[in-house]
DNA sequence: CTCCCTGCTTAGATCGATCTAATTAATCGA
DNA sequence: TCGATTAATTAGATCGATCTAAGCAGGGAG
């Protein structure tokens, strides 16, 4: 007669003293058997899954969050998902994270450290375990004073945070960089620039510092005119390209900063009117997807997001478990792909034109 | 003398009653002022923020949560996030969602059911307000079980679900593959293929069923045989490029089911010898980044990921404010970008060849 | 002076788990 | 049969907010 299924009258959530109830046991053998202890009857243990079966029961996290002071729960802070590598990361992270039973909390900054102030305020008060972070540029001390206070367990990903010491896990930019010099060094080139400045992340100085490794190695002294300003992205490569060519002593081989960088930087060239992989040697970093089936292939330094993905997790795991020094570092090896767009040697492309 | 700040002596976290105490007022006043209640003096607001600010006082939203029943928390499962369509729409759902007040739990199903059974029960256990979920392909009614039992808000995101009604906000799909095909009409196309069948999606059926639509308003008879198998992907368009090139009657022109198909089957069709927008017209779906600047453009069907992922959020936030039915559809609109891809005639294809 | 507002404040119960410390039941050796 | 030991169970406090229902001033009307 009373109907109580209605909209508004929501019906209350079965509990462990319902499951208790039912189970004729007490609240707390109820929990023990839910939470594995070996302690409980294996009658009892019955019981208990034969009432949740019964019952419906669905567990309440939220509740033992408050009483255990864990959540077990991890705060991914992206800058920008819609970049590969990071997509990559993330779904490795995701899977590692997973397998610890960990769930994830997901923030998106699109590189605004605003977004990302008020990304670490709402994991803090959502009482994480844990942070995965990688910064937004120009991420200052202040910006993430409130981690600091927090002491909670912190892994920064490929890109360094003030305030620390933090623990950080990267792909290894500065010999990746430097293994990318030496192979077009070892190409006969001697001219060689470098595209594709985005300052205010160490992932830049890295990759930047790593070319000049290469250089002064190779005993080549580095040009500062040819180390060229732009975005990081196809735009700014593209962009790069027309200013590259008009140069008097053009170079003959060219560092991007990344893969997407190059790939833009390629089409570039190709509306100049010359040939990436044969007027121009050109070489990546990441081997992104489209690496492999550009039109010339992109010779590049691979940097491998999901290895990343997964030793961040794991760190950031070991850290909680206290297993893990305040400022343990991982590099992710990083290894070269030759393709066709380093394929010629600067002879040969001086031949040809 | 004695060293409290040691490791294991984890400092007790500042709560309300701390806040209260230092501020001289109640838990309750305290609590009212940071809910923004008008019912406090502005001496008491005063004396809440000072406090809060000189002991470091963070919100604990557990607490919250368990007295509440409310977490603002919204799970998010998507299926594929590598997909660029998933990145875009994760990117903007998640910045809509943020600007609600809410926090997003992730889940990534890697497109297994397996996987995204254990991410709706960790969500439910988590307690989420809501949920925004792409099923994984196969999905069946049992799989969904608990979701339908726990009678909480969820969306369909541009895949739909056995164990409805759900509410359904996706790009319009049925509509989008029609105007490709009425788009290779227009230039003179008769056969036309259709490349990168997935079952077990609805988006498949439905860009399928449009295709299909879009024939016969041209009075076209639709050839089984050139609706290629296949997976959608660079590889699965890849491989069906030489099947289709070996056939005797070629199609001259070919819808493919999603872009990076369409990228794949262009490139496989460029080793085969055959020029994609000059021997035979390809159209994709969706507009990913590379459409545009892939040699030849890609001309496609533009699915904008950005406004279904904000229309989805907030269709969730209508649902869980009850202002919106179980049943609430909304199809995003579609539009034809015609780039080079699809450029020639079957006419003078065929003199060119 | 009493009664009733209104504006501000608060004590105490509550959400649903976990944890501590203790109790009860079962087993065993002497 | 008894005390000791182990196995199984449980009552009640606890986590840190919110919410309910009520209390306490102070002012104005009757």
């Amino acid at each position: 007669m009373d109907n109580r299924n209605s909209k508004t009258e929501q019906k209350r959530r079965v509990t462990l003293e319902d499951v208790a109830r039912d189970a004729g046991l007490s609240r707390s053998t109820v929990s023990l058997v839910l939470r594995g202890s070996s302690a409980p009857s294996q009658r009892a243990v019955n019981a208990v899954f034969g009432s949740i079966q019964r019952l419906g029961y669905v567990y309440n996290r939220t509740a033992a969050n408050l009483r255990t002071q864990t959540t077990h729960t991890i705060g991914l802070i992206i800058p920008n998902i819609e970049n590969r590598f990071f997509a990559e990361f993330t779904v490795s992270a995701e899977l590692e994270l997973d397998r610890a039973e960990q769930t994830v909390i997901l923030a998106h900054t699109s590189e605004s450290v605003a977004r990302q102030q008020k990304a670490i305020a709402m994991m803090l008060e959502h009482n994480v375990d844990g942070i995965l972070i990688c910064p937004a540029p120009n991420t200052r001390r202040v910006n993430v004073q409130p981690l600091i206070q927090s002491a909670k367990p912190v892994v920064c990903v490929s890109r360094r945070m003030p305030g620390g010491p933090w623990r950080y896990v990267a792909q290894d930019n500065v010999t990746g960089s430097r293994m990318a010099v030496e192979h077009l060094v070892q190409l006969g080139h001697k001219r060689i620039a470098f595209v594709g400045v985005y300052p205010n992340t160490s992932a830049y100085h890295e990759r930047l510092s790593g070319f000049r490794e290469g250089m002064v190695r190779a005993g080549i002294a580095v040009d500062e005119r040819i180390v060229f300003p732009g975005e990081n992205s196809f735009e700014g490569g593209f962009r790069t390209a027309p200013r590259l060519c008009a140069l008097a002593d053009r170079p003959t081989a060219v560092c991007c900063f990344n893969d997407m960088t190059a790939l833009g930087f390629m089409k570039g060239l190709e509306s100049c009117g010359l040939l990436p992989g044969v007027d121009i040697a050109v070489v990546g970093f990441d081997d992104i997807l489209e690496a492999a089936v550009w039109q010339p292939s992109l010779s590049t330094v691979r940097s491998r997001a999901s290895v990343v993905g997964c030793e961040a997790a794991r760190t950031l795991m070991r850290a909680i478990a206290e297993e893990a020094t305040p400022d343990e570092e991982i590099l992710v090896a990083v290894d070269l792909v030759v393709r066709r767009s380093s394929g010629s040697s600067p002879v040969s492309a001086a031949e040809q034109s």
